[in-house]
DNA sequence: CGGGATCTTGAGGATGCTCAACGCTAGTGG
DNA sequence: CCACTAGCGTTGAGCATCCTCAAGATCCCG
């Protein structure tokens, strides 16, 4: 089902009547950035807020793709299943970042929440009218696309070619790139999913993710913290490590 | 360097005066289908032809993105390197495929010809300000583009989570609903780059790339015919293979 | 404080890699 | 015309990384 049925989900709030774009924390790094202040009505229209409860899920693969969301809140996770229940996680969203570019008729993918989110809700028909009227959203929207293009070649790189130990290092330091992005420090950075899912990630089990944090937190290149963060004390030596150089 | 300066590789055509549009076979595959025939000029007045040769580049990663290209003859692979020379192809393109949306203000990955092949070039600046005129052809290369992300995603799911036979398998499949798209035949399959090509693309070595072909014709899910050429005689079979169901 | 889920650690094993040799094909030049 | 070579593909033996299976440790929430 997913969020296509919001009346069927009561972690779906409905549309707030006050406007929740005003106060938006994450609006400029979102593609909504794109419009001023006088354009952003329209795209106002066409928007509902929601929660999801973790574990909730936001989308289904195969299902129709009618909508296409922005995280506004926490993180969520993207993933693909294989008959046999084998599972691969395809990506990561935190607060600004945008889901459903990946699409035809239907989504690519699954996505559920992490721990509890929130997040804009858009019609996909009427988006695109929206878009035919905003020529720059779109421009804004093909870049990100483009990017996130970009990021899935660096991920199929990685899956390829790296061992697990430079898996972990470049996950760890992609959270932390990204954290950056946001306006948070790059260290400590936070781990808010489970080894399960970073084993789904990085294409290892949980117990090879474990046994590698373990061995880079022996070694002094990571510290684990309280409240699933992890400290990165030299990034210049990690990203050594990442690529093996 | 690659194809941003043509004036130094002797395997570049200069710009043709009669229309390459006019017979273009791949037209209406490609991205310039989204124009018609009043609207083509405009398109045909950024464009330039020309050839490759085998293992000639086109781009290089990391390189200023200024141009474009659609591949109209032959085969062309996508590659990333890591420090210490592990190569992981990123996608193989074929007649009627475009070359460029994954990038930023540089390229993110390498290509090169397979075999000789022939290709159309456009000005990144150039093409930019004719999407401004042309919406529909933004859509396009929106659509494309995120077509090209959930190619990208089932890759990472092959990457992370197959066998090396589902890998081998899938590969197969992939290419074979490629030919189907361009008009040609399901089977047989024509398999124009090397072993060691295909090992660096599905994340295994070319030992294990070999064995795992020899394995599949010993078993009778598939026949190597001459010039490169795979018969597939029970695609249904096969899917089930790739999907390990 | 109890209990389920998650994380960690260990021992053994399998898939795919490494290293090495051999075969095949096509192009080259005697 | 055919030996020769270079590149590619195939096959084999041994091995390493990572997986599987299992048990114990830790954490978190009720």
């Amino acid at each position: 089902m997913g969020l296509g049925e919001p009346k069927k989900r009561p972690e779906s709030d409905t549309t707030e009547q006050v406007s929740p774009c005003a106060a938006c924390a994450v609006r400029d790094m979102a593609f909504c950035g794109a419009l001023n202040d006088r354009e952003m009505p329209h795209l106002l229209a066409i928007l509902q807020t929601a929660t999801v409860e973790p574990h909730g899920s936001i989308i289904d693969e195969g299902e129709a793709a009618d909508y296409l969301f922005n995280v506004t809140q926490g993180a969520v996770k993207l993933y693909k299943l294989l008959p046999d229940g084998r599972r691969q996680i395809t990506g990561f969203l935190f607060e600004g970042d945008f889901l459903g570019i990946a699409m035809n008729e239907r989504y690519a993918y699954s996505a559920e929440a992490v721990g509890q989110i929130s997040l804009c809700r858009f019609s996909r028909r009427k988006l695109e009218r929206l878009l035919d009227e905003f020529p720059k959203l779109e421009k804004r929207l093909l870049g990100m696309a483009s990017n996130e293009l970009v990021q899935a070649q660096d991920q199929i790189l990685l899956l390829g070619r790296k061992t697990a130990q430079e898996k972990i290092v470049s996950f760890l330091l992609n959270l932390s790139d990204r954290q950056v992005k946001r306006g948070a420090p790059a260290s400590p950075i936070l781990l808010p999913m489970g080894r399960a899912d970073i084993a789904d990630y990085l294409g290892l089990t949980t117990e090879t993710v474990s046994r590698t944090i373990t061995n880079l937190k022996r070694k002094g290149y990571i510290k684990l913290l309280q409240g699933g963060m992890v400290e990165l004390p030299d990034s210049e030596a990690l990203q050594e490590l990442a690529e093996g150089s």
